[in-house]
DNA sequence: ATCTTTTGATAAATCGCTTTATCAGATGGT
DNA sequence: ACCATCTGATAAAGCGATTTATCAAAAGAT
């Protein structure tokens, strides 16, 4: 029993020292004068003052057990929120949405998804929402449970995802980065260092940003009218590369990589050093995206920055967008895609001539 | 209007296929059975069953207004709650703090101090209690408005400090860190390696953090029964500290430097390099506490790590504690004062032969 | 048999706020 | 003068829980 109720002012108090109706009050200070009823200027003007005097401000919990809004946004994670692992990585985002969050006047509620007993803790905890409680969610990381989402849909709940996302009906609200240019910028690079075979160094990730990824490596092939061949693309995990494969690469005239994280890129530097090639010497290797790996990164090589935080604050913009949209049958999901930027970096060089 | 109340049962639907009343269910699913009520336990069992087969689970905000306990608890930071500058420094006891939260089945609340307007926003904003929603709040960074603390402590509203803190009372619950006990162990060490005079290089902080640093290095000294002399001490910022302080030191016999922090510790480094000192060799230095700075550790230095995350988990910990304590009225503060670790480095060598 | 105590459970008030439905009085048209 | 409209505001019914006070039936005591 937190917090005796002691002394905060209530509605009621208000209410009563401007000498209206708590109903008055409450629509007053919820903007809803025209709508729900009508208030004079004067009372208006007054109950303001009360509300001043008093520092009145309405309680949460009460607000939103009456259907107001909480002034809280939920932040789910499909991890732990703050994972240590990928520190790195989440940081930025969780930054951008605070921050705009904060602008906006919004609390954050962290709401995890496994707890210790690895338990799923899921949004729908023994089929009740746990967003509930706030006036919509922004939700990060690789989700595990479609489901979830797909019934979060179904019951209209306002959320944004940060990162694209696909659903059957394409409905999904995201602010996005757009890896699909960011890797034609890549690829073109590589081309404007005259690699004509390029190999493609794949997770076997079906994320949607494992996929857009590819897509822009495709699109750019296909653009210099050049498509990917089948046989330059290689699937797998960073421990399943062997040198062997690079080799066979080479020897098929490959003179530059592309790999899509920044693990896969790590292997074939390591890799390589092991068969004493050096990097931009001997192959040219660029990379889609900022590491998301432990440490900083050890290697200046040819990337794109992903606008972490960009895309946090976005996704909270959009959110409010959703909320304040009063038209409760709109359809069409709130979509943003921000650019990366491209990073040159000292792992390509020019393609040996032929 | 988030979630159409749709489909999520109610503590009345509960109460209806279980035939009994509402108040019944809630007592059960609450644990007051024998306190507010008295229930058979087959009709527990009878419960419990159609409990799970709905899933039902409480809705937090109806259960915050009516007093009950929300499963919410606030973090406040007196800082931006992500803050990107000391992302090192407060990144672990969110961790902790996140941890040990969703192990006792709680969710987090983010509160932030400043927004972006630099128009404080606080604890008490307008007079309202902002933690009001959650059960109890962990309280972190060093806080700019004590006033704040002290009327939370009044209305008797539970938190738990992460850091030791002090109050006229003394009555402020709190995880915090041995500083004193650290301290003492890196001047023994020190004078262990023969070091007689050490000079201590401090800031102007009146925070608990640093007097307990300080009390630390005169505890040392008096138990060798040499007491720390006052012209010893300097005190002042990163960047007033300047190269003839330092010879005036070295001149006096000084042998050893303690800095308070790795700000402090840093510009010593900066300054002896200018003027051709080597640090193991010309003088020892050590560093109390890991750094708080932007950067990893850039010098392995003698200095102790402080056990950030533990503290985290220790705060939620005692939080939980009190929250349990039926005793009201006990006034007691609930604390921990938990170890840092020693870490020897590169820059102790023991003291030229006199 | 009658009175007291224990057991098991409920009715109803509350928490603080939102919203729907309703209403009295002022204004206006004819 | 009379009916229709507009204005300004309120009463009251929730929202989904918790908790206090109360009560009937069963068990125990004498």
């Amino acid at each position: 029993m937190p917090v005796p109720k002691k002394s905060q002012p209530k509605l009621a108090d208000v209410a009563r020292l401007a000498s209206v109706s708590e109903a008055t009050v409450s629509v007053v200070l919820n903007g809803r004068v025209g709508k729900h009823a009508r208030v004079s200027e004067a009372t208006q003007e007054r109950i303001w003052n009360v509300v001043r005097e008093l520092g009145y401000v309405a309680d949460p919990a009460a607000k939103t057990l009456a259907g107001g809004s909480s002034m809280i946004l939920a932040v789910f994670t499909f991890e732990t929120i703050f994972p240590i692992e990928h520190r790195n990585f989440y940081y930025p985002f969780l930054v951008g949405i605070e921050q705009e969050a904060r602008t906006q006047g919004y609390d954050l509620l962290l709401l995890t998804s496994i707890n210790q007993a690895q338990m799923g803790r899921h949004i729908y905890q023994n089929g009740r929402n746990r967003l509930q409680l706030a006036d919509g969610a922004i939700l990060l990381g690789a989700e595990n449970n479609k489901q979830e989402v797909l019934t979060l849909l179904e019951d209209r709940y306002p959320f944004v995802f940060v990162g694209r996302r696909e659903s059957p009906n394409d409905n999904i609200s995201y602010a996005g980065a757009d890896y699909v240019q960011a890797a034609v910028e890549i690829v073109n690079h590589l081309f404007d260092h005259h690699h004509q075979k390029i190999a493609y160094i794949a997770t076997m990730n079906i994320k949607e940003s494992s996929r857009d990824r590819e897509a822009g490596v495709r699109l750019a092939h296909q653009q210099k009218g050049n498509p990917l061949a089948a046989n330059l693309i290689w699937r797998g995990t960073a421990d399943q590369l062997m040198l062997e494969k690079l080799t066979a690469f080479m020897q098929m005239g490959v003179t530059a990589f592309i790999a899509e994280d920044d693990l896969l890129g790590n292997r074939i530097l390591q890799l390589a050093e092991g068969a004493g090639w050096q990097c931009p010497r001997d192959f040219s290797l660029a990379v889609l995206g900022d590491p998301l790996s432990l440490s900083e990164p050890a290697h200046t090589w040819t990337t794109f920055k992903i606008p972490r935080q960009a895309m946090g604050r976005e996704a909270v913009r959009l959110l409010m967008q959703m909320l304040s949209e009063n038209d409760r049958e709109r359809e069409a999901p709130y979509r943003s895609m921000l650019p990366c930027t491209f990073v040159p970096g000292i792992s390509v060089a020019n393609a040996p001539n032929p």
